[in-house]
RNA sequence: GCCCGCUUAGCUCAGUGGUAGAGCGCACGCUUCACACGCGUGAAGUCGUAGGUUCAAAUCCUACAGCGGGCACCA
């Protein structure tokens, strides 16, 4: 048999996805056990521009992860992929691709053709994401995959906005909102970015009608003076409780404004005077409202001034007015000074525009209602449990706490079209069609409301959608809804998670998700964000190409919900443990001859030799943690499990402690046992280790010797064999053995302090030696391993004596656990001078140990008020010093002149 | 301004009220018939600082410092 010395993955993920995914074992239908519990997960919709980031691949792993456990257990296991429109996005790529080809606006081809243009699109490029996901090993079920702009998904939006208006939760009015002047859309709240700016304040000063007197106003926006309506100060402040009522010269403008008192003015910042711009600002605004003051709008949706800034200013950009007011204000002396301020700006999310914000006719949504709901669930049931509880839950309650209503519009074409019609009147129908519309308003002369809707509006739908509703019946819905677990990035918590908990409380009567377990971010090596605009990312693709899916998915398993620096030694630490399971697998299959997976360790376990009791001991009790660690979504301890298993406890003393009988040139009933008995374990922690690492798993578990159909989970009986159908490993309780871990643990440990002699004192690497054991009396569990002890030592003999008080003079000791001592006579190796000095260095440790130990024991605080277990557990490690201290003292002895 | 998280070996990170852990890196020795992406052995930390609770604190509490994050305000 040829097999590489070294694994190469991107042979072995080529093979395997596409014969998965045509096989159909994604889907949930691949289960046959009519009675199977369920298990299911949508996808936190990826942006359809989108191309797959660190982010997006740490996410997809812990869902895989899950997904591949879940179906290894029987269950009918569903994780449903899908995009969503990306309104803006895909617009503006679409925009910039037209300009470019063809130099048209989309103005240029009417909405109709655009709108074809955008599928085009959405048809050529918008895949990416998707395929980039096959190559992750995703065991999404394609056949469901869904794209927020699907009939299915249209239809659910429609319902959704029907229902909302008819009981009064949506409503089209006037607001104040976000405007993005670039993209020419408003913006919700979480569509826009804060940044701190170095700017200036610009202290103004606004004659009093009528007085010689000037009231000082401080602004960062000077322009907006233009339109304000009035002053406002505090109703306690002194300064100015004279000017309540009075009416101030607004300069440049010929226009009367009043004072008025309100509490939101803070007298302790600027002047404690403050100009009011209800038209601009998003204070200014519900200030205006409290009393009743006119919205002046100087400032239309290009961010240039409008005639009613007064025709000096008409048509110039918000930055030249800026500098002209301030210019207007200095002739005319009104200028009081101008100081740096640093403030916070608020942009465009993705263009970075500064937003302007607007008065606007808009649709909105009443959040505040559905998140009441929601804010219930989680206060009183957890629901959903967040993972890790802190500090996530907290985010999202106090998010809940304080919910605006929601702007809904978007100046856009590409999205979905908002379902409210206008007859000629003017009067508006909200209807789930055109037709309905039209049967409503008694008239065909409708014109349908030209904007769409916020691209989170159908992700807010995602877990009922994609399952079928708004239709009651949808089988998908009625069996995988409410879903398992939503995994996604902290960033969308309010975007996401709470907006289809609420759709889902309402429209489904239910959670949208038992469980959310939010992911911690991955920083470059520097502790920084990483972004395109910096540059700094790491592609997934890359770190694929260099050092394997498998070996990538094990970093980002372990990350998990941890905040952590990338780094390349990582992937590569577990690009070589990849390569330590194809070289194990190797060496089974190099001795394969004569073995059969699930044979070998037939009979009563008390039957069988220490090292066979302790591997299955040691593989079950694995088992046993890596399926609690994935249940508790603790990744990083089921990894670190099965790393330890597999590399440690299989290759490097399991594989070593069977090879003699393995290897054994003639063929027997032994030699097929015990290479059965290998390849059992390497198959079972190719099941245990398979949703961490899909492809190199599945790879080597077809090859081995007696693989089948039968080899499958009962649940998946009949399918073509492939190792994510098998049965996940269960723990076998009865075979962990607490006895054989720790008789096995003697045998580790004299043959390390074997080794460790050899090197200490510079032994030739194939220089034999001969050992002398002393047990210590509580019985011999080396007797059993003799030859296994000899080989991994290189020992010529092992004696096993009452005491060493006879072996050669010139021996190096050491003492082990349980009183066990061993001596290597090593004639002429041996410098008397420094073994004293390094059994007595050892002695020392100790003795300094036991001294703190009984000064602890002595201490009666100690005695009285610990737990009597702890302090047995005390006297018990003295009593084991103790013996060590003594023995190490007799050494010394036998090591004097 | 309010709230939250983090601070453990050179690096990246686990961890726990009762003997400090891993991977990488480092040192030494190895062509040991699966693997040098390897084997063996080893060195390395007063667990951010200062107090407190406790028989016992790296672990719990308080304050502080540094770093990071969220929310609000920002005239």
């Amino acid at each position: 048999m040829e097999i590489p010395k070294t694994y190469d993955p991107k042979q072995a993920e080529e093979r395997h996805y596409a014969r998965w995914e045509s096989a159909g074992c994604f889907a949930p239908e691949i289960n046959k056990d009519p009675h199977a519990p369920v298990y299911s997960i949508v996808i936190p919709p990826p942006n359809v521009t989108g191309s797959l980031h660190m982010g997006h691949a740490l996410q997809h792993t812990i869902m895989d992860v899950l997904t591949r456990y879940q179906r290894m257990l029987g269950k009918r296991t569903l994780w449903l992929p899908g995009t969503d429109h990306a309104g803006i996005s895909t617009q503006i790529q679409v925009e910039k691709q037209l300009r470019k080809e063809e130099g048209l606006t989309r103005h240029d081809l009417g909405r109709e053709k655009f709108l074809e243009r955008v599928w085009a699109w959405k048809q050529q490029y918008g895949g990416e994401i998707t395929k980039q996901m096959r190559r992750e090993g995703a065991s999404v079920d394609w056949s469901r995959e869904r794209f927020t702009m699907d009939e299915g998904l249209t239809r659910a939006v429609r319902e959704f906005f029907v229902r909302c208006y008819d009981e009064g939760l949506i409503y089209h009015g006037e607001g104040m909102i976000s405007w993005c002047p670039k993209d020419q859309t408003a913006l919700s709240d979480l569509e826009v970015e804060k940044e701190a700016q170095a700017g200036k304040l610009y202290y103004l000063q606004y004659p009093v009608k009528g007085a010689d007197r000037r009231v000082t106003v401080a602004t960062t926006r000077p322009e907006t003076m233009l339109g304000d309506t009035a002053v406002a100060v505090n109703p306690t402040d002194e300064r100015y409780a004279d000017l309540l009522g009075a009416t101030l010269e607004l300069p440049l403008t010929g226009r009367e404004i009043p004072v008025v008192a309100d509490e939101f003015v803070d007298p302790e910042f600027g002047t404690g005077a403050v100009k009011v711009t209800p038209a601009h600002d998003a204070n200014d605004y519900a200030m205006g409202q409290r009393h009743g003051l006119a919205q002046l709008k100087v400032i239309d949706q290009h961010a240039h001034m409008t005639a009613d800034a007064g025709a000096e200013f008409e048509g110039l950009d918000r930055y030249e007015a800026r500098e002209k007011v301030v210019e207007k204000f200095e002739e005319l002396g009104l200028l009081e000074k101008v100081v740096d301020y640093e403030f916070s700006i608020t942009k465009c999310g993705r263009c970075r525009t500064v937003i302007e914000p607007l008065i606007s006719l808009q649709w909105f949504l009443k959040q505040a209602e559905l998140g009441r709901a929601a804010l219930e669930a989680v206060r009183e049931k957890h629901e959903p449990r967040f993972v890790p509880e802190t500090p996530y839950e907290k985010v999202y309650t106090s998010w809940l706490e304080n919910l605006h209503d929601w702007t809904l519009s978007r100046q856009l074409w590409w999205g979905h079209r908002i379902p409210a019609w206008y007859d000629e009147a003017g009067n508006v129908y909200v209807a789930r069609s055109e037709d309905d519309a039209r049967r409503v308003a008694g008239t065909d002369k409708l014109t349908q409301d030209a904007d769409v809707l916020d691209t989170w509006f159908s992700s807010a739908l995602w877990p009922i959608s994609t399952l079928g509703w708004p239709d009651a019946d949808a089988p998908d819905l009625k069996t995988f809804y409410p879903t398992s677990v939503l995994v996604t990035g902290r960033d969308i918590i309010f975007l996401w998670v709470s907006r289809m908990m609420m759709t889902g409380l309402k429209f489904a009567g239910r959670k949208a998700f038992d469980d959310v377990y939010i992911t911690g971010t991955i920083f470059d090596k520097h502790g920084q964000r990483m972004s395109k605009s910096k540059g700094n990312g790491v592609d997934p693709l890359d770190v694929f190409d260099k050092y394997g899916v498998d070996a990538t998915r094990l970093v980002l398993a372990s990350i998990g919900g941890t905040d952590t620096r990338w780094n390349d030694n990582q992937v590569e630490s577990y690009r070589n443990f990849a390569n330590k399971i194809w070289n194990a697998a190797r060496f089974c299959l190099l001795n394969s001859e004569g073995a059969t997976v699930g044979k070998g360790f037939e009979g009563e376990p008390s039957s069988w030799a220490l090292h066979d009791r302790w591997i299955m001991s040691r593989l079950n009790r694995t088992a046993r943690e890596v399926g609690r660690a994935i249940e508790e979504y603790q990744f990083h301890e089921a990894v670190y499990a099965l790393y330890h298993f597999f590399w440690d406890d299989f290759c490097d003393w399991y594989i070593e402690l069977s090879k003699t009988d393995v290897t054994a040139q003639e063929a027997s009933p032994a030699r097929d046992a015990a290479r059965s008995r290998v390849i059992n374990v390497l198959e079972q922690a190719l099941r245990l280790l398979h949703p961490f690492m899909p492809f190199i798993t599945e790879e080597l578990w077809q090859t081995l010797p007696g693989i089948g159909g039968e080899s499958l989970h009962a649940a998946y009986a009949g399918a073509e064999p492939t190792i994510m159908l098998a049965a996940y490993p269960q723990a076998l309780e009865a075979l962990i053995d607490e006895r054989a871990e720790t008789e096995m643990q003697a045998v580790i440990e004299l043959i390390s302090r074997v080794r460790n002699i050899r090197t200490e004192l510079n032994v030739k690497p194939g220089e034999e030696v001969q050992l002398f054991v002393s047990t210590g009396g509580n019985g011999n569990v080396f007797a059993a391993s003799v030859s296994q002890i000899k080989r991994l030592t290189r020992a010529a003999s092992v004696s096993f004596k009452d005491s060493l008080a006879e072996v050669p003079r010139a021996s190096a000791r050491q003492a082990l656990a349980g009183g066990v001592e061993v001596a290597v006579p090593l004639e002429g190796l041996i410098d008397f001078e420094q073994e004293r000095a390094r059994v007595g260095r050892e002695r020392e440790k100790l003795e300094k140990e036991s001294q703190r130990l009984e000064a602890q024991l002595s201490n009666p605080q100690f005695t009285e008020r610990a737990p009597a277990e702890k302090v047995e557990e005390l006297r018990q490690r003295v009593a084991e010093i103790r013996q060590r201290t003594d023995a190490l003292a007799q050494m010394l002895e036998a090591l004097a002149e």
